[in-house]
DNA sequence: TTAATATCACGCAGAATGAGGGATATAGAA
DNA sequence: TTCTATATCCCTCATTCTGCGTGATATTAA
């Protein structure tokens, strides 16, 4: 079995020194490179390719978020793991959702720094269960919805990009009734048009 | 401190008791009432109102996903706790996205059952990492995108239900070149017609 | 040096859209 | 009981949008 292989980035060099003393210490992982910016990291990342990359998201220069986002391109087996010291901040969500697969708290211990990365290896997503439930929150739907149930019928295929007669169609009912779901919906949701009604629905999670 | 009401539905009588034991022997919650099936429970629940219903996925009659979904429309203020003995499947993520908070494994010891209960009563969400990659997956965008950049940008405000002279506007670019690009899209994506095009991106997370 | 990308152009027939004006029936709340 | 919300259906109008066909050019990456 080949040890996995771990890039750091973090500006803080006595953290980036003992996140490498602790791996380097584990019989499954390696640190290739540490980083004090992302900038030099992401340079080399399409050679180094590593399996994965801690990255903090607070870092001088380009932000944490930023640069999964960007590591997630240009080398996409690459796993991230965030590393930070607010446990259970909008950052992490950001930064969950710009491609990482978990993460670390700074301050965690060296048991829980290895069975992190023993997780994201074999496919997990170790994170708090404060974050997994922004996480799940994030496809629940509202349920204070202004919309009646068929609107909210009408308004999901219309978030399909389905049109006044395929959605008539599919629901069963005439183009007219269609029509009229659509008007009143753009009534209450304040809106005049198709593509508004769906930024706005999917900014209040109506559907 | 008010304690937690509970309701259980769960089919394994031996289950249900044992779960009713332990919940009501911890402070914080006590079991109002269980169920061997959904039917029942879900006519009650404009009553009862519990605060958290733990309910296992493999119920005879309605399916503990509908049964989800359900309690959520009429009680929407009541967490919904998974019980399932499939700790890593699809229907654990299903019954995620039909709103529930959270799951506990049916071999669960008392612990980690009162533990589970209580991430769920301070908003969090218990899962296992298995499972939280799979949530997070579901907003991560497929690397292997046979769609260039553009393109993604271009089928992105498709998505948002935006029009040629609208994304031509969006991107800066002609409206002939948006339409260019969506031809583009729809050959690649092999279908013609934006809703097609909305459908197969999410479908296989594109955008 | 190909292939992919990103940009731009024109014409056409038919469909879709938003805004306006209506109607009817049911069910539930005030 | 009257009012409101919901759900269904109908018509017209001017404008825009759509998908298809058939092109072109410049840059860049493999």
């Amino acid at each position: 079995m080949f040890k996995k292989k771990i890039i750091i980035i973090e500006d803080q060099e006595d953290l980036r020194y003992s996140f490498e003393l602790i791996i380097n210490g584990s019989d499954q992982f390696f640190v290739h490179q540490t980083y004090p910016d992302a900038e030099e990291a992401i340079k080399e990342i399409s050679k180094t390719k590593p399996d994965i990359a801690m990255v903090d998201l607070e870092l001088p220069g380009m932000n944490g978020i930023e640069a999964i986002r960007q590591i997630k391109e240009k080398s996409p087996k690459t796993e991230c793991v965030i590393v930070t010291v607010y446990e259970d901040s909008n950052l992490v969500f950001e930064g969950l959702k710009a491609g990482a697969g978990g993460y670390i708290i700074k301050n965690a211990n060296y048991l829980e720094i290895i069975r992190a990365l023993e997780e994201i290896s074999k496919g997990g997503a170790p994170m708090s269960s404060q974050i997994a439930r922004m996480v799940i929150q994030n496809f629940h739907v509202n349920p204070n919805s202004p919309l009646s149930p068929r609107e909210t019928d009408v308004l999901k295929l219309i978030a399909e990009g389905k049109s006044y007669t395929q959605i008539s169609e599919e629901l069963f009912i005439s183009k007219e009734t269609a029509r009229s779901h659509i008007k009143n919906i753009y009534v209450k949701l304040n809106v005049n048009s198709k593509s508004e009604a769906i930024s706005k629905a999917r900014k209040d999670h109506l559907i």
